[in-house]
DNA sequence: GAGTAAATGCGAATAATTTGCAAAAGGCGG
DNA sequence: CCGCCTTTTGCAAATTATTCGCATTTACTC
């Protein structure tokens, strides 16, 4: 079954309607090798003969982020990107300030503490950002 | 000399000037023990009986950020905090998404781990970004 | 195929942040 | 201390991403 599939039937799964619209933002997202914004999506639809409203767009990735099936990034410059969650591993990133590539990162700071540890009360965790910065090894020399 | 005046001369020495306006956004700051957004700052100082501008601390930030006197964090809540950096250390903060508070996180995953286990290659590190997000006692229930 | 609740389209509303421009103020030399 | 020149501020309007209300359409169940 295609990834694509498989997160038609977690709509659908979720009590959610499977419509054309969701359809095709998730088309375009497991299309990308890369976050997209809600804009993003919103053009690659219409680019494609669909017609889809921007709200529509908003409301959906919402939904996606809600059951678990996206993750919001890099919001550095007031502007959310959507990425699907495949699997159940999210990643962090090296970015390289020299040549802009990205590279996952083995660890996750968050995985390998309890959440006592890591706040001091019973704060409820939902998510977390950890990127680190800095130059890969063509650009540091 | 007080940490204020540091930031104070910081402003002096990159040929900017040291307006009222900035030396209270520093106050400010260097008061504060956790990041506080634009807003945050313009009610503090207003509350002083200093006046001062939305649009004035909006650009002051963005001079301090853009002068690596300060530090743009916690963007996951649609809205900037800012924070100044202060000698070597660095905080990493939980950030509240039902009311707003932001708490210090007492670790950073980048000092408890040496750099070949955290980057494969033979990387430079230049900074890191860790932010967790949730909600506290408060507002979870 | 009809009924019903959920989802969409549309336009208007928000909210944070930015911008243009005239007026005010900092820092320099005198 | 004074004036000059340039930077910075205040103000109001503009921008931008995102959300909302509501009438209409649609997906799914029976
Ligand atoms: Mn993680
Ligand atoms: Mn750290
Ligand atoms: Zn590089
Ligand atoms: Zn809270």
């Amino acid at each position: 079954m295609s990834v694509r599939n498989i997160f038609y039937r977690s709509i659908k799964s979720r009590g959610l309607r499977l419509t054309a619209q969701r359809k095709a933002v998730i088309d375009c997202l497991v299309a990308s090798k890369k976050p997209l914004s809600a804009e993003d999506i919103y053009l690659h639809v219409q680019r494609r003969g669909l017609g889809i409203n921007l709200a529509t767009v908003y409301r959906t990735l919402d939904t996606l982020v809600e059951s678990g099936l996206a993750e919001r990034v890099g919001m550095e410059l007031h502007r959310a990107y959507y990425t699907l969650c495949r699997g159940r591993k999210h990643l962090h990133h090296f970015f390289c300030k020299g040549c802009g590539n990205s590279y996952d990162l083995p660890h996750c700071p968050v995985k390998e503490r309890t959440t006592e540890d890591l706040i001091p009360e019973a704060f409820t965790v939902t998510s977390h950002r950890y990127e680190v910065y800095g130059y890969c090894g063509k650009c540091s020399s």
